[in-house]
DNA sequence: ATCTGCAAACCGGGGTGTCGGTCTTTAATA
DNA sequence: TATTAAAGACCGACACCCCGGTTTGCAGAT
């Protein structure tokens, strides 16, 4: 691809990481890459092309790529383990991003970036839906496993507590950003996870 | 106050749920009145003034008042009871003042407008903040209360159960926005209750 | 006569997108 | 290798529209 189309992607990455759609303006991501209206609009069709673009790019494929990198590594883990590595594992990930970008975590709203992508990205609804699927069978398989070898408790109903732990963690995850706190949303989680691991070991 | 403007009031309700602030225009707030700009402005000084009355008027108040109704009735309720009704509440009252309105449930991203108070409504994350802290002391005491009469484990922390169950809300919540399946909330809601309770009852 | 409530026309600014033209690189040909 | 044609990258002014907000004037009640 286009070197100067890639430079493009990547400043526009930054604005709509940090502002809704619709107030991000061609005039600043222009200014910041330094481009003329008619040089951007000879590599893109529209800005909504460039945020498709933008989004197909650096965030779909991160979202795909993250989730099996966990899922490989998961079966020689216990619960105890697991479970706080894949959730803090989500955050630090982003966390690194962010500080790629130059973005500060509390200027970046994870939600609105989701709801913007069902508006202005096709077939993001079916992409996110795959996503809490696969994460809720990646939680699933490693409570029966842990049920198996006698960590958890028996009675545990495997789907039933993998719904609770991804619920609970969109939960965490949303108070953090209205909080606007997200810089203690490791701890939160920890406590959490603590409270429910004394609830579900065996 | 004036009738007119409890009018305009009434029907800019209607937009500032469905859409973001910076989506909502005036024509449209002033076409759907009846209503000239210049009569408008007779009434209020600007749009983000008529946001911040129509946040008043409409929002913050039954906030409030949904809080109290519930906090005053829970102290004669077992916890299995009290709980899927105070969850089940929450979205039956919403559900409620949509119809109202003539708002259907899955138009209306409650984390848009919240975010959107977050920004243009001075204090609201003080008043949401209180909000939080009451709803946690309100489980936090049921809890307590519960473990008490004998119908919850002894050894729960009631803090740290109230903040989990306090974060599953909002976690179910907002991924109900999210799969765009709000009508399955109630379902989820109690499933997931369910799972709980098992793991807390004595 | 004055004040209230409102309508209509208007304003400046900023939004996305277009268009004619220029410069630069590449490719083909003699 | 020198010349020429075509393609690609880019510029900046401008068109057009719609935004929130202002100004002016007028009808009717007090």
């Amino acid at each position: 691809m286009n070197e100067t189309k890639e430079r493009i992607l990547f400043i526009a990455l930054k604005f709509f990481l940090s502002k809704p759609f619709t107030e991000v303006t061609m005039s600043e991501i222009l200014k910041e890459s330094g481009m003329s209206k008619g040089g951007f609009y000879h590599h893109f069709d529209s800005k909504e092309a460039l945020y498709c673009e933008v989004v197909n790019k650096y965030l779909i494929g991160s979202l795909m790529t993250d989730i099996e990198k966990f899922s490989t590594t998961k079966l020689t883990l216990s619960f105890a383990e697991a479970m706080p590595m894949y959730l803090g594992s989500i955050f630090r990930l982003a966390g690194e991003k962010l500080k790629e970008l130059d973005l500060k975590p509390e200027d970046v709203n994870l939600y609105n970036i989701m709801f913007d992508m069902m508006k202005y990205y096709k077939g993001f609804d079916d992409i996110l839906n795959k996503f809490h699927e696969d994460e809720i069978n990646m939680l699933k398989s490693l409570i029966e496993k842990s049920i198996e070898t006698g960590e958890l408790r028996k009675d545990i109903d495997s789907l039933s507590l993998a719904n609770h732990i991804h619920a609970l963690m969109h939960g965490i995850s949303v108070l953090s950003v209205l909080d606007e706190n997200i810089e203690t949303i490791n701890d939160r989680i920890q406590e959490l996870f603590n409270g429910l691991y004394r609830l579900v070991k065996a």
